[in-house]
RNA sequence: GGAGAGGUGGCGGAGUCCGGUCGAACGCGCCUGAUUCGAAAUCAGGUGUACCUUCACGGGUACCGUGGGUUCGAAUCCCACCCUCUCCGCCA
C-alpha cells in the first residue's frame, strides 16, 4: 500500500488519475486515507509505548519475589497485557480501514496518456503504408471478404455448436488445421521471444484469490471476470499475468537479476460478465482460449524502455504473421486500475463489422509499482545498504491465440476459400495452405 | 484419500521434552578490514524484514508457517488452519 509520504506529497496526483479513469473515488477519499494514515502512525507509537511497557515489567517478573511482591507484579502485568490488547484492537481497526481505502486508488497515470474515455484513444503508428485513404489501412481483396466463421465453417476447422451443448456459450471446438495452428502458434511465440531473453515458462491455470488481487484484478463481484472453483479456494486466471507475477510474491531480488523477463504459456478463462451480443461473434470474445504472455520484474528507471520493448517485440511478431495493426495509446477512462500507461496492437479484421474493422489483439502495460507493492516484490540495489525498493512490473500479449486465428484467417483468405500460412508460420505448421477440402 | 514426520534468518542446522538469559548457538555463504607484490589460506569485525525515531552515530516496536488461546512472560505449552516431506492407496 501507498506509504504516508508518497500519499501525500502526490495527492493531487492520485486525484488525477481518479477522475481520468473515471473511478467513483476522487479528492473526497483521498484526504480520507492521508486523514486515517496520520491516525495510523499516532496509534501505532501508542502500541510501540505500550509493549515497551510491558517488556520491562517482564523483565522485572524474572526476579525472586515475596509472594505479596509477585501479586501484585501478576495484576499489573494483567493490566498491562490489557493495555496492549487494546491499543492492538484499535490499530487494527485502523489498518483495515485504511488499507481499504488505498485499495481503491487507481496506479498514477503517464503524463502522456491520452486523457478522456475509451474512444479517446490516440493511435501511434499503423504496420502498414498509408493506402490512399489516410487510414493505415491495407488494400483490400479483389473478392468479397468473409468473416473468419464463415472461412472456419467452410473449412470444417471450429465446431461452436457441440461446444454449446458441452460447456455452453461461447466455447469452441478447434478441429484438423486449428488445432495444428493453435499449438502452431504458442510454440512460434516462445520462439520469437526467447532472443529477448524471456524464459519459457508454462504456468498453473488456477490461483489462489489473494494473489489475483495482488494483480490488481478482483475475483469477486457481481461484475467480476473472473471464474471461481466451487468449493475450493481458488480461481481459474484470465492471463498468466497473474500466475507470473505471484510467482515472485514476497521475493527481494538483487538489483543483478534484474530485468527478469518471463513468458508465460496457459490457458486464460474469461466470464464476459456484461459483454453479451457485443462485438462477440466467432472466436472474437470466448470464455477459454490460451495465450502466451511476457512479463516484466524491473528496476523503476528501466520500465519505459522495457515497455516500447514489449511493444517493439509485439509488433515484430505480427509483422511476421503478416498481419496488418495499428497501434494505440490507450485513454485514461480505458486503463483500469493497476496500468500506468497500456498499448494495444489492433489487427484489421476484414471480416469484422461492415468491411472490416480493427479489433485488440494484443496488449500492453506498465504497471510500475502498484502489482509490485501488492505482492511485495523488491530489489537491493548493488553495493548499497539503503532500504530495498519496489521493482517495477509490465506485461504484453505475445499472442493470444483465438484472436490471433480470427486475424490469421480474416487476412489469409483466398479468393477460392482457402487460408495462406504466412511464411514464418510454415516451419511450425507443415503446410502453407488450410484447404481445400 | 489413509498413516507418520516436519515447517526457525541467504542456505544448512541447534533450540521446543524442563516457558524468561533467544531475533535466536554453530557451520556455510556474503561484505569490510588486516596480512600479501597479488591471490589462496588465516585472523578480526559485520551480515534478516517491516514500521517509527535521529542531521548522523544510534534508539524503539513487531515478526521463529498462519491465526487464536494459556501465562506476569511463548520459537518453546494448548487449539485450529495452511504447506512440505516419507510410506500406503488411487490415477494421467
Amino acid at each position: 500500500m501507498l506509504d504516508a509520504r508518497t500519499l501525500q506529497e502526490r495527492r493531487d496526483e492520485i486525484v488525477e488519475s481518479c477522475q481520468a479513469r473515471h473511478f467513483r473515488t476522487g479528492a473526497t477519499e483521498v484526504d480520507a486515507a492521508i486523514a486515517i494514515q496520520e491516525r495510523t502512525l499516532v496509534q501505532r507509537t501508542a502500541v510501540n509505548e505500550a509493549n515497551r511497557l510491558r517488556n520491562e515489567h517482564q523483565k522485572a517478573g524474572k526476579a525472586k519475589l515475596a509472594p505479596e511482591e509477585r501479586e501484585a507484579h501478576t495484576l499489573e502485568g494483567r493490566r498491562l497485557k490489557d493495555e496492549v490488547s487494546a491499543a492492538e484492537e484499535t490499530l487494527r481497526g485502523t489498518e483495515t480501514e485504511l488499507e481499504a481505502a488505498l485499495r481503491s486508488f487507481p496506479n498514477f497515470l503517464h503524463p502522456e496518456s491520452p486523457r478522456g474515455h475509451e474512444k479517446d484513444f490516440k493511435v501511434l503508428s499503423y504496420s502498414v503504408e498509408e493506402s490512399g485513404e489516410g487510414s493505415g489501412r491495407p488494400p483490400g481483396f479483389d473478392f468479397e471478404a468473409k468473416d473468419h466463421l464463415e472461412l472456419a465453417q467452410a473449412l470444417d476447422l471450429v465446431d461452436f455448436e457441440s461446444a454449446a451443448r458441452v460447456s455452453g456459450q461461447k466455447f469452441y471446438y478447434l478441429k484438423r488445421e486449428a488445432a495444428l495452428l493453435e499449438l502452431a502458434l504458442q510454440r512460434f511465440a516462445l520462439d520469437q521471444v526467447q532472443p529477448y531473453g524471456f524464459i519459457p515458462v508454462i504456468t498453473p491455470d488456477l490461483a489462489r484469490p489473494d494473489i489475483i488481487e495482488g494483480l490488481g484484478f478482483s475475483p469477486r463481484g457481481e461484475e467480476t471476470q473472473i471464474y471461481s472453483v466451487t468449493d475450493h479456494d481458488l480461481c481459474l486466471i484470465g492471463t498468466s499475468e497473474i500466475t507470473l507475477g505471484g510467482m515472485y510474491a514476497d521475493k527481494i531480488f538483487a538489483e543483478e537479476e534484474l530485468p527478469l523477463k518471463l513468458a508465460g504459456l496457459s490457458h486464460c478463462f474469461r466470464t464476459e460478465a456484461g459483454a453479451h451480443g457485443r462485438e462477440s461473434k466467432g472466436l472474437y470474445r470466448v470464455h477459454q482460449f490460451t495465450k502466451v504472455e511476457m512479463f516484466v520484474f524491473c528496476r523503476p528507471e528501466d520500465s519505459e524502455a522495457q515497455h516500447a520493448e514489449l511493444l517493439r517485440i509485439e509488433r515484430q511478431i505480427f509483422d511476421a504473421l503478416e498481419i496488418p495493426y495499428r497501434v494505440i495509446d490507450i485513454a485514461s477512462a480505458d486503463l483500469g486500475a493497476p496500468a500506468y500507461r497500456k498499448f494495444d496492437l489492433e489487427a484489421w479484421m476484414p471480416g469484422r463489422g461492415d468491411g472490416g474493422e480493427y479489433g485488440e489483439i494484443t496488449s500492453t502495460s506498465n504497471c510500475t509499482d502498484f502489482q509490485a507493492r501488492r505482492l511485495k516484490i523488491r530489489f537491493r540495489r548493488a553495493g548499497e545498504k539503503k532500504k530495498n525498493e519496489l521493482v517495477h512490473t509490465l506485461n504484453g500479449t505475445a499472442v493470444s491465440n483465438a484472436r490471433a486465428i480470427v486475424a490469421l484467417l480474416e487476412n489469409h483468405q483466398q479468393a477460392d476459400g482457402t487460408i495462406r500460412i504466412p511464411k514464418a508460420l510454415v516451419p511450425y505448421m507443415g503446410t502453407d495452405r488450410i484447404g481445400p477440402r
